[in-house]
DNA sequence: GCCAACGTTGGC
DNA sequence: GCCAACGTTGGC
């Protein structure tokens, strides 16, 4: 079982958004972002775990924890001419993005906020991708050092 | 709103 | 295949 960091935009789509819907269950759809992409399609795996971390915003952070529950599958919103994330190069023949399908494990009493990580990002968490300088990928892995001692600052 | 960092595009 | 231009991300 691995473990993985998802980032979002809380005014797109929040953990409270998550926990909003039937099932508190959602396809992670929209990544256009090739790394990311190999991601979802051939890395994370049913069972897996993620951070649902929040970005662009006043507290950027993890907020919670979501498990994957369906595995890599083409990202349906690429085909649809009327969506924010359409794109027109993805047939269903050969899709270009895929999603996997996230469902809230928990959420956190309150946010671990960036600031809090970066105090470990020499130490504890040298290795953990979102703290180093200029990274954009929206999915990245966590070891599970890490994972287990993010755990730990809540 | 600014801007550094990075990915993608397209001309050559 | 190089690389400049451009668009996007995301912290501040």
């Amino acid at each position: 079982m691995n473990h993985w960091l998802l980032k979002s935009e809380p005014t797109t789509f929040s953990i409270d958004d998550l926990a909003a819907r039937p099932k508190h269950t959602t396809a992670w759809d929209g990544v256009r972002n090739y790394q990311a992409r190999n991601m979802l399609r051939d890395s994370m795996k049913k069972g897996d775990t993620a951070f649902f971390y929040h970005s662009s915003c006043a507290v950027p952070g993890i907020a919670g924890i979501v498990s994957v529950v369906r595995s890599g599958y083409p990202d349906a919103t690429a085909f649809d001419p009327a969506h924010d994330h359409f794109d027109a190069e993805s047939k269903a023949d050969d899709p270009r993005w895929y999603v996997v399908d996230v469902k809230l494990q928990r959420k956190f009493s309150r946010i671990i906020t960036l600031d809090e990580l970066r105090k470990y990002a020499a130490t504890a968490l040298e290795d953990l991708i979102v703290l180093k300088r200029g990274n954009r990928l929206s999915v990245t892995p966590v070891t599970k050092t890490n994972w287990d001692f993010i755990l730990t600052l809540e």
